[in-house]
RNA sequence: GCACCCAUAGCUCAGAUGGAUAGAGCAUCGGUCUUCUAAACCGACGGUCACAGGUUCGAAUCCUGUUGGGUGCGCCA
């Protein structure tokens, strides 16, 4: 709005202005208002003389979207009229034409999902998965170039552990795998070796000699594995290559299905020599020092925990090693400004630690380098582990998913619709379950998945949205019908009064709060950008969907006529761009119907 | 032991930069479909914002401490 033109030498910008405004707490007192606590130093008078100041100010100014504007205490109580604010704001929605970013010269990198091949892919990493992604489609709607970039883990200790079940406890026949879903199956070895080995673990802490030596056994042979694959013995090599595709594979379906895309990929193996190079090349430099035989850095800011190792007593890298080297690509390859890695909570430490190793360096770019943490998915009956059985994994979660959500809801438009619609909007609803689910809730809390109430619930849920947006689209489809069209003119802009003039005949209060949260769609987009935080376009967006569930109840579009029926239809339009346009935001489908 | 995170209604959670009477969903109870999708809408019930101090015109929000829970802490990733 237009308040800039209001308080004078009070030192504020249009834009500190507008983040001022606040929700009177009742709708009579007015839509929006404005506090002066901020101004009373600045000013050097009382809020509530400033507040009667401004009110008078605004009144006389002659705005045509200030309807009127009332002093109560500290705070401007603004009404907004109605129908200069709708010509203003609605046209631009139904047109799907959004406010334009600045251009933004800041090349961001964002890094996320990062699965392990030889394991399996559960509701876990769906967390880090729609998060990330969100994060891309935020930033790219915020006006960034950004890179979606994926690192896979394929090497390392459990890819041993997954190729000694694999190599010495299957037979020739049970080592053949299955038509589909590869990667699944790979990873139930991999956690079937993966049992085994804290099995015999914890008998031979109990003093159990045999399982003490079937473990160094096993030690054994995993080490054997691995300097295999180091060495690239080509035999080795073969089955790690021919394993690593399987789980490769099935990642991108998973992708697909989430509709997720990459635009550059790491892997482990890329990275894990020259990560050993740069150990050499800044030890010498004498950025690196020998602690206990190990190289490393000792980072005396992180007070409680001072060491970063970046090479073992054993020659060998870690996975500290790895990030730098691979910070580095990043750097050098795709000339990024800003490096974005989306990442447990768990591994803080290590990034703080990587970041100030990479400053060290001398890379300029470690200040722009971001750890964007989050908290755990857990299950009803505690954290994820594969030998309490409580895992649910990707597959497991789709199906089910779609499975109750046809049983549910879908199955009373069999024949109706085509049994690939009804497959098709079933999709559409579990991933966009899924993913509300995994982004409502704020980074820091922990989110426990429960099958159950992510399906049937109703209330606050991606399917409500979703559901509401059908809903809106049916409204426009029905009309339609009934040869009730939007009058082109409307939407396309341009004379501002006669579309005033037709947007003034809402006055219903559903109607003025649907206009007002709409309003928000913007700032409420740039706001989720800037904190990096996707769940704030959660809660605007159920908010938003409320307002048009209120609307819809109350209010007939169809019944309507003339200047009504044109009012309407142009803010359920702009509605219905506006929500398709932020839910694609988070990746979350918009169904025409369901 | 050190570090980080969390604690708001019976349950799950919103409450950005301190601001008017702390809000939703679920659950419970009661209403609203001959009219655009009832996966919806309306109402009722429900709170010592963990606790104790402090900062100030004003604190769920900031600071300190306490309690309870979670996570991380040199040769894993």
């Amino acid at each position: 709005m237009l308040h800039a033109a209001l308080p004078e030498a009070a030192g504020l910008s249009e834009d500190d202005a507008a983040g001022l405004l606040e929700r009177p707490p009742t709708p009579d007192m007015g839509d929006f208002a404005f506090p002066c606590f901020r101004l009373a130093r600045t000013l050097r008078k009382g809020p509530p003389v400033i507040a009667a100041e401004l009110a008078r100010a605004l009144t006389e100014g002659g705005d045509p979207l200030v309807e009127s504007a009332a002093a109560l205490g500290p705070y401007v109580n603004i009404r907004l009229g109605l129908g200069p604010a709708g010509a203003l704001l609605l046209p631009k929605l139904a047109r799907g034409q959004f406010e334009t970013p600045p251009v933004r010269d800041q090349r961001i990198m964002v890094e996320f999902s990062q699965p392990n091949t030889h394991k399996a892919f559960h509701v876990g990493h769906m967390r880090n998965l729609c998060l990330g992604d969100a994060l891309v489609r935020l930033l790219r709607a915020d006006g960034y170039p950004v890179i979606a970039a994926n690192y896979f883990g394929d090497v390392g200790a459990h890819i041993a552990k997954c190729l000694w079940w694999f190599l010495d406890h299957l037979t020739e026949e049970q080592r053949q795998p299955p038509a589909r879903h590869r990667g699944e199956w790979l990873g139930q070895i991999y956690a079937a070796a993966s049992d085994q080995l804290s099995v015999w673990e914890e008998q031979a802490e109990a003093g159990d000699e045999q399982a003490a030596a079937r473990l160094a056994a096993a030690k054994a042979r995993t080490t054997e594995i691995l300097h295999r694959l180091e060495t690239r013995e080509p035999e080795m090599t073969a089955v790690w290559e021919r394993t690593r595709r399987w789980s490769l594979d099935e990642f991108a379906e998973i992708y697909k299905w989430s509709d997720v895309e990459f635009d550059a990929l790491f892997y482990e193996s890329q990275v894990d020599e020259p990560g050993l190079r740069l150990v050499d090349e800044f030890l010498e430099k004498g950025v690196f020092t020998v602690s206990e035989g190990a190289v490393g850095i000792f980072n005396e800011e992180i007070k409680h925990m001072p060491f970063f190792m970046l090479r073992k007593r054993d020659g060998n890298g870690l996975y500290a090693t790895k990030d730098l080297a691979l910070a580095r690509m990043k750097f050098e390859h795709h000339s990024i400004d800003r490096s974005i890695y989306v990442v447990d909570v768990r591994q803080s430490d290590h990034f703080k630690h990587v970041f100030l190793t990479l400053k060290k360096m001398g890379f300029q770019q470690a200040d722009q380098c971001q750890h964007v943490p989050y908290e755990m998915v857990e299950l009803p009956d505690g954290p994820m582990a594969t030998r309490k059985g409580n895992v649910i994994l990707f597959r497991e979660l789709r199906e089910r998913m779609t499975a109750t959500i046809t049983a549910n809801y879908l199955e009373q438009f069999r024949g109706d619709w085509s049994d690939a619609d009804i497959e098709a909007t079933a999709d559409a609803v579990a991933l966009g379950s899924i993913r509300y689910g995994m982004l409502g809730r704020d980074v820091n809390q922990k989110i426990v998945f429960d099958m159950a109430e992510w399906t049937n619930r109703e209330g606050n849920s991606g399917a409500y949205l979703q559901y509401t947006f059908a809903r809106a689209g049916s409204v426009l489809r029905v009309c339609a019908e009934e040869g009730k069209i939007l009058d082109p003119a409307l939407r396309d802009g341009g004379d501002e009064r006669g579309i005033a003039a037709v947007t003034a005949s809402l006055v219903e209060p559903q109607e003025r709060e649907l206009l007002l949260a709409l309003t928000g769609l913007e700032r409420t987009i740039h706001a989720a950008a800037a904190q990096l935080r996707p769940s704030v376009v959660c809660v605007y967006l159920y908010n938003l969907c409320k307002a048009f569930n209120r609307f819809h109840y109350s209010c007939r579009v169809k019944s309507a006529e003339g200047e009504l029926l044109q009012a309407r239809l142009l803010l359920v339009t702009a509605f219905t761009r506006g929500l398709a346009r932020a839910l694609d935001v988070l990746g979350i489908p918009a169904p025409e119907r369901m």
